[in-house]
DNA sequence: ATATTATATAAACAAATATTTATATAATTG
DNA sequence: CAATTATATAAATATTTGTTTATATAATAT
């Protein structure tokens, strides 16, 4: 019981399900979210950890980042996340989309600050 | 949104989950599910309100009595359903299931009391 | 080493959900 | 028709869950 349960109460609450649907196209650092939801940084931490602690999604550390997935292991799971990516309407999400591009894009950016590309 | 979301709000309640797995093998009405949990009916009730409003369990009024049962009209609902059947462990439920026969037994009885089967 | 950045966690607070108690309604039985 | 039974609903209360603010930790950059 304790487990089923536990994944449908991780799927119960809006936020989680944004963020479910921000990890569709692959994995993104909390930072990433934070922007993308247009929220503050504990909260999205609290909401990962929900989703984690059901096997939801997966993290890995890298330096100062944590990036997070989703955790495809095992079918049932899978199952649920995908009818989450289906069953929510995408103009439901796409303010989410694009505050994620257009961070995404300024992360790039400052990366080039100061930098010429050359060719090689 | 809204629609999977109370799908999943639904589901991630333990008495809900019960309540699902007695209705595995056909229709109860109220009183039997408050028997089968040993529990008090308003609590009952809300809990079938709020799986009917999630499309879950449809009722069947008749007389005094409403009958629930599973609503299967729909596939991704009738998956979910499957799913709680078969991932609840057996032992979780046993109780609720003894209950349940105890209950439905004695109300047989009672209806046969003062009467006298015949041959026809 | 110190400052900064990304993330987590704890504590205080707020909001949502579930439970209980009391009462209403509607059908049924005596 | 009065009493009883099955169920629903409303109001009060309790519990759970989510949010915010403050702080801790650990990696990196200065």
């Amino acid at each position: 019981m304790e487990n089923v349960l536990t994944i449908f109460k991780a799927l119960s609450e809006e936020t989680r399900l944004r963020i479910i649907k921000l990890l569709e196209h692959g994995e993104l650092c909390v930072c990433d979210i934070v922007a993308a939801l247009d929220t503050i940084q504990p909260k999205v931490s609290f909401h990962l950890a929900v989703l984690k602690e059901a096997g939801l999604i997966k993290d890995r550390k890298q330096g100062k980042w944590v990036h997070y997935s989703i955790d495809d292991a095992d079918m049932f799971r899978r199952f649920l996340i995908l009818s989450v990516m289906e069953k929510i309407p995408e103009d439901n999400v796409t303010e989410d989309q694009e505050r994620l591009k257009r961070f995404l894009r300024s992360k790039t950016d400052i990366a080039f600050k100061g930098y010429k590309l050359t060719k090689t």
